[in-house]
DNA sequence: TAGTGGTCTAGACCACGGT
DNA sequence: CCGTGGTCTAGACCACTAG
């Protein structure tokens, strides 16, 4: 049941309760959930409220719907094998390679009022004796959410088994917007590409946790000889 | 004003009409445009609808509301965010834009020893008289999957509900590689690119039907107004 | 305090799909 | 025909911003 003494508005819980039920299988896909009018019914709500969760939904892609049949399950998660979101070191670790950090930069910053932990770092692997970097990933950590995260030294510590082990917060989805961008000296010689290339590849975006809360700003920019692979189906 | 008896939804029309005058610059870049209210009174019209075609200027991130303050003009280069892949047509269709698509050339090839109907198209949207467009597209489909395909416009047929309808193959999948690679200047010119911008992001793969099998290798070069976005959830 | 956007209610009519 | 989602109306109260 919906409460409207929540700190959340009630299409917000609304969208967490369906998209929980689709998760964890209640609703499987392309099945039919509860009509607008049952979910008005059964939530003690008006149809504005339903409709605002569900359009959450449907442009999560997690449904879709169909004027005259009903809302179905969508779930055709873009499944993707590529670098960094969710685990660059286990990632790596399960390639049989040696991750390494650098950190650029460290500190402090305050964003619209917010303050945020801000972390640079060259992230690559290592063979014998060369360090090869293959991404520089800034990313901003709200410090309401990891105080005390200063103390630890990410050149050896990984920011997700911090996450995970210390604060207890799982990184669960990420929304990254892909585009090319121009890079400086700096960055081209850190990722040893040519001087004479002006673009790389850069994601950027948010990472949530569970409950649909961000955790993360993140921007990585990409060298040259990282091949960024997706899967995406479309049924 | 608003005509109630118009082929497209008031809040469509609403929406077009704020999108011309922040394209013409009317309401100009960190502006803040009419408050909702006023935009009530000025197209006699409810909040609702109002709230409808403010989302949708939100959503293509052409303005920024914020509480307490008002609605104000972003135009960070309209970006439409947009997956090729599976529905370039169908998608524009549910944001009510117009596809358009401009065959580039069109031939039977043969490599390694198959042959494949090769089309390369210019793909975008129609506003008002002007064409925009989006992507420089290059498919391969292999012959022996859908003899007579020289046959189509593609300028006027969307491929892909050619493949469903005619020959019954559903894409299923893609597996894409990104990257970035310089381009010529008649890409650049399609794109309305800059002569003196040197690479933009391109997408190369296969797209696999139910059975697994390859129905068309593909290329997608994308205009940097594009803004490519994935979901990935890491769990 | 006045104005803004954020949320919510309680209705209404419509176009569409399936019976 | 009925049920579905798509659109629209006409209000309401709230939290936030600014003068």
């Amino acid at each position: 049941m919906l409460d409207k003494h929540d700190f959340a508005p009630l299409y917000i819980q609304l969208y967490r309760i369906l998209r929980k039920r689709i998760l964890d299988g209640e609703y499987k896909q392309g099945e039919k959930i509860p009509s607008e009018t049952e979910l008005m019914k059964s939530f003690q709500t008006t149809r504005g409220t339903v409709r605002n969760a569900l359009s959450l939904l449907t442009s999560e892609g997690m449904v879709e719907q169909v004027r005259g049949k009903g809302t179905f399950v969508k779930l055709q998660q873009l499944k993707y094998s590529i670098w960094n979101f969710g685990g660059f070191t286990d990632y790596l670790k399960s390639r049989n390679e040696v991750a390494v950090s650098m950190v650029l930069d460290q500190k402090t910053v305050s964003v619209d009022g917010v303050d945020y932990f801000k972390l640079v770092r060259a992230r690559g692997i290592k063979k014998e004796r060369t360090v090869r970097y293959l991404t520089v990933d800034t990313s901003l950590l709200p410090v309401s959410l990891f105080p005390g995260l200063d103390r630890y030294d990410f050149g050896k510590e990984s920011l997700y088994r911090v996450m995970k082990q210390d604060y207890g917060v799982i990184p669960t989805r990420a929304e990254i917007s892909l585009s090319v961008e121009p890079v400086s000296d700096r960055v081209k010689d850190i990722l040893q590409e040519d001087r004479s290339l002006t673009a790389l590849l850069k994601a950027e975006g948010s990472v949530f946790d569970q409950n649909n809360a961000e955790i993360e700003k993140v921007s990585v920019t990409y060298s040259s000889s990282v091949e960024f692979k997706i899967t995406a189906n479309m049924a």
